[in-house]
RNA sequence: GCGCCCAUAGCUCAACUGGAUAGAGCAACUGCCUUCUAAGCAGUAGGUCGGGGGUUCAAGUCCCUCUGGGCGUACCA
């Protein structure tokens, strides 16, 4: 629609400028950014709509005088793909050539396929993004899928719109947190492997912090002992060292499965324990420099305070460095190794203050490219109680999730009677778990704080990704038939012979799709996309309803409404790649 | 205390970034499987967009204020 807006924008500026001079206004005063062209609420109404409440003022004329006036130099050159328009009250509806739109969508899907919906809006940029960043002293849970479900989606969506970006996962490897899985394991793991338990290896880890939680409530000492592993850790103590790189190597390995299973994919691990204590040196150097000061105890500070921050530590008292300290000192060796023009970091909104306060650091560090780093902060993934709490057990763990929504598939699949058809049951089912979790995690908007409620969040019917699925699935299993149908499959549809309105409606949807996601791409907002395909989804499913496809009794209008049925396929397996939500030939 | 964010149907979320009568799903009720997959379609019911004030031709959307919630404000990460 993009390009019938831009042609129908540039002919009203015209006349309303031509409009200004007759009336002794100053045509400067016409301003396009002014000019918005917006879909009408009824689709009875017209296809496009501009409204002329901007310009009436300016001009001294109500509104709907206006739109009058423009309509009668309107009919004297209609720009591209316009048929006809009326005036209706401030507004003028414009209605546009159905054929002409219809047989350029047809074309476009046609040539671009994969492809339809890319740009190059980002050609060339490079966007380096970090997400997911997950301690190993535990498995993932529901909170890390939404920033991984985030971060994979938003990737894809700047590759198709022609970044080229690098992900990057910072495994959280180093501190006081592994330390305490490694004491429990030490004291009471005797020496067990997850492959003697049977468990994947990130969950047994894990087992083993929460044995030290209920370790440390029955014996205070514990956490002097975790603290000395610490310590003995950063002075490199080889035992203490080895069962770091034992359990962590576990940790990590798991973590890298769940990844694999979610489709989630990353250009570059990086390890904290490789990179924590690059940030000492540049606050040095930001201390030599009179960037930040010292206390009395020997810490050394930045004062935030004349933009509304506060103080921060940035090297304790004994010299080690903190969280904000390490995050400056990998941001600076990230563009060093690979100069990008953005950075973005995909982490939840609690840590808002904390990206404040580390982008203004770099900035007054003097780093140029401070001013192009972003935190893409997400809302919390809360349960209908409340926050989750690894401490009472609340956690959703992100393995046992998937587990439990491929069974509630497979019972789905068995429920229908669909075995046979489905064949791969196993597979089907994953695909559909999975199809579930990334669209009930991608479609709000990502800023916003979502509950998770595990009876009704994720069923498989109504706004969800199954439903998306099952409308492609559905398509899938009308081009099969068509393929028994040669005389059909031989003939070429015609834009012509789609009449309803129902065809309208999907082919004005369907030409909307490179614009939705081009916002999506420049506001990092891959709800959009959802949102879309659930539209496309319904609009579909009304129509397929409604109207015969394959055994529309004119063969002209059936091969047109199967051509028309491929460009709803074709969009609906782009934004399911952008989404990472799998594509099922059959469910 | 201070700072940031949020509040839309019983519940979970939308609303083209200020535009025409605020939309979906779930839950409830009613219809539709001898024609392309009923994980579907159609319909009924459900709203003073947290309250109040303001700006504007126009406010769920912007500003102020109050109420209620979340997060942060650590020499934790």
């Amino acid at each position: 629609m993009v390009v019938f807006k831009e042609q129908l924008k540039q002919r009203i500026v015209q006349i309303l400028k031509e409009k200004a001079k007759q009336k002794g206004i100053d045509p400067e005063g016409v301003r396009e950014e002014n000019l918005v062209v917006e879909n009408p609420p009824k689709s009875d109404l017209g296809d496009l709509a501009i409204p002329f409440f901007p310009f009436a003022r300016s001009f001294r004329m109500p509104p709907a005088a206006l739109s009058a006036l423009v309509g009668e130099s309107f009919g004297e050159g209609l720009p591209l793909g316009v048929e006809r328009y009326n005036v209706v009250g401030p507004y003028l509806n414009i209605f546009l050539k159905r054929p002409f739109v219809t047989e350029l969508l047809f074309q476009k899907v046609r040539q671009e396929g994969d492809r339809f919906g890319s740009s190059d809006i980002l050609r060339s940029k490079k966007i380096m993004l970090e997400f997911s960043s997950p301690n190993t002293n535990k498995p993932l849970h529901l909170g890390h899928l939404r920033n991984d479900a985030l971060g994979e989606s938003v990737a894809r969506i700047l590759r198709f719109s022609g970044a080229v970006v690098r992900t990057v996962d910072l495994i959280n490897d180093r501190g006081i947190h592994i330390c305490k899985s490694m004491l429990a394991y030490k004291e009471l793991g005797g020496g067990r492997t997850p492959e003697d338990e049977g468990m994947k290896s990130d969950h047994f880890v894990g087992k083993y912090y929460v044995l030290y939680n209920e370790l440390a409530k029955r014996d205070p000492e514990a956490e002097d002992r975790a603290r000395a592993l610490l310590v003995k850790w950063e002075e490199g103590d080889p035992e203490v060292r080895s069962l770091w790189e034992k359990m962590n190597r576990w940790a990590v390995e798991g973590i890298k499965r769940t990844y694999e299973r979610t489709g989630i994919h990353f250009d570059q691990f990086t390890f904290e324990s490789e990179v924590y204590l690059k940030g000492k040196e540049e606050i040095l150097k930001g201390l030599s420099q009179g960037i930040f000061y010292r206390e009395a105890d020997g810490s050394i500070w930045v004062n935030l305070e004349d933009i509304g921050l506060d103080r921060k530590v940035l090297l304790r008292s004994d010299g080690t460095s903190i969280y904000v300290t390490q995050d400056i000192g990998t941001a600076i060796s990230r563009y060093n190794d690979w100069p990008f023009d953005t950075m973005i970091y995909v982490v939840a909104s609690e840590q808002n203050y904390h990206f404040k306060v580390l982008f203004s650091i770099l900035e007054r560090l003097g780093y140029g490219w401070a001013k192009n780093l972003y935190h893409l902060s997400y809302g919390m993934v809360n349960l209908p109680e409340g926050k989750m709490k690894s401490r009472e057990g609340t956690v959703v763990d992100a393995d046992d999730l998937l587990d439990e929504l491929a069974e509630m598939a497979r019972e789905e699949i068995r429920g229908k009677e669909r075995e046979e058809e489905v064949g791969n049951i196993e597979e089907t089912a994953e695909k559909i778990a999975l199809g579930a979790l990334h669209y009930y995690l991608l479609q709000p908007s990502p800023s916003k704080d979502m509950v998770f409620n595990p009876r009704e969040s994720l069923s498989f019917t109504g706004n969800t990704g199954p439903y998306i699925q099952y409308t492609g699935a559905r398509i899938c299993s009308m081009m099969r038939k068509l393929e028994g149908m040669p005389r059909l499959k031989e003939r070429q549809g015609e834009p012509k012979h789609l009449e309803t309105e129902e065809e309208w409606e999907l082919v004005k949807l369907l030409f909307d799709f490179p614009s939705v996601v081009e916002l999506s791409a420049s506001t990092y907002n891959p709800s959009l996309v959802a949102n879309y395909l659930y539209e496309i989804s319904k609009s579909f499913s009304r129509y397929y309803h409604e109207h015969p496809i394959l055994y529309a009794e004119d063969p002209q209008v059936a091969a047109s409404r199967v051509e028309l049925s491929r460009c709803v396929l074709q969009v609906l397996r782009n934004g399911m790649y952008l989404l990472n939500i799998p594509f099922l030939e059959v469910m």
